[in-house]
DNA sequence: CGGTTATTTGAAATACGTCAATTCAAGTGG
DNA sequence: CCACTTGAATTGACGTATTTCAAATAACCG
């Protein structure tokens, strides 16, 4: 139950045995919530959370319905804690799937006091990436093409998955999902996925990816940072 | 010379006279550069900064030569904090303008160590809305049409410039600039701000925008946020 | 004033969105 | 095991928002 959140702290430091205990006594504390759910309510007071298990995405909704949908979070990662302004949080987050959390503040903040160094810089860690996926988020949105959108959003979803370079990771969202995320509309979307899929690139199917060819989705993104330093 | 960034800060806290002493001795060690010069580099290590004068923005490139702007910096405003990875920056900073610039680094320290209140209080409560402003340029990359994003940025701006609901207010971009922060083409920006300024909204000028009518901007918006709670 | 950069406009191509149906998949209850 | 229901995926036809190409001003600067 606490694999996926010492997974993904374990990326940056070596847990000390008892910050891996402090971790596990957070799971007794879970509670679970069906898909739909609100999580954390955009105007609420900030709450940090982690996800234990199950996805779910922060997210705005304008007044016509248009939504536009910041970031997915996978199971073991953290949300809540970001870009508050008077305290007041800016977005809200939905569970996507049955998912389960766990308030997060005591931990945290206990992590801050007991080191610098450790558990604290983990979580910290794992901040500076989300803003970091953020900054390629809007490039994506501002800049890419459909098929390039669909294309970069694969290989990201393929990397923080875990199974790097896997052929097949669990991937559960609805095509409104992706398209809310891509700023695409969902028919758009669907004619996208046709043409990777016919060119052998991403098969997306019961809420798994199949990727048939990740050097070819690759080439379909335009990556980013220009060559020059 | 130190005033712009006084009343940036001042805005979220009564700063001591101590502080205030503290800015002022910044000012001494500022430095000019010419317009087009990269302040910061993507890949190189954070260096946080205060932009004395001029404008800037943080941006990415692509390959193929297409550019992604995330956010601009006004007279006042930090750059170069946020959003690193292993201690490498994820944008680059380019100045728009002639501008003067300052290294923060250690008067942020400095700041962090006085007292969690103050001046310290003010500088996270800058980076808290630099983090709500990415989550409402998302929104407008991702689901707003080109009028509405025009709209919506001329909003933003002339909010941030401080000249709340001024008829005028100074907004030295090119439309090539603009169109790359709204992920339009220029000559689409170009023809959606003959609309607006035909219908009397704006009207851009040698640097200056005119706001003919806030209200209608505002409607030419669509808010983010959902009428309930 | 000449040279450069920004703005503006037209015409044509296309990427993408909307509308409306149809198919498909996955329950659910009988 | 079979209707029956429901939500998601898919497809066609059509309209439009936006891009691209190309060229003509207009503003800026030394």
């Amino acid at each position: 139950m606490a694999a996926p959140l010492l997974r993904r702290l374990g990326r940056f430091t070596a847990l000390a045995l008892d910050e891996i205990d402090a971790v596990r006594d957070l799971i007794s504390r879970r509670k679970r919530w069906r898909p739909g759910t609100t999580l954390f309510a955009e105007g609420r007071s900030a709450a940090p959370q982690f996800l234990l298990s199950g996805w779910a995405c922060s997210q705005r909704v304008l007044r016509d319905g248009r939504r536009q949908i910041f970031d997915f979070v996978l199971p073991g990662e953290g949300f809540g804690s970001g870009s508050a302004v008077d305290g007041q949080a800016r977005q809200t987050v939905v569970a996507l799937t049955s998912v389960e959390t766990v308030d997060a503040g005591a931990f945290i903040d206990a992590a801050r006091e007991a080191s610098p160094h450790g558990l604290w810089r983990a979580i910290r860690a794992t901040e500076k990436e989300e803003d970091a996926r953020r900054l390629e988020h809007m490039v994506r949105l501002g800049r890419l093409m459909a098929h390039e959108k669909v294309a970069h959003f694969i290989l990201e979803m393929q990397r923080r998955s875990g199974a790097d370079n896997a052929a097949s990771f669990a991937l559960p969202l609805t095509q409104e999902t992706i398209s809310d995320a891509l700023g695409v509309s969902v028919v758009h979307l669907n004619r996208v996925l046709r043409q990777l899929r016919s060119e052998n690139l991403v098969h997306l199917r019961g809420g798994v990816a199949f990727v048939g060819n990740a050097k070819g989705l690759a080439a379909a993104t335009v990556l980013p940072p220009p060559p020059s330093g």
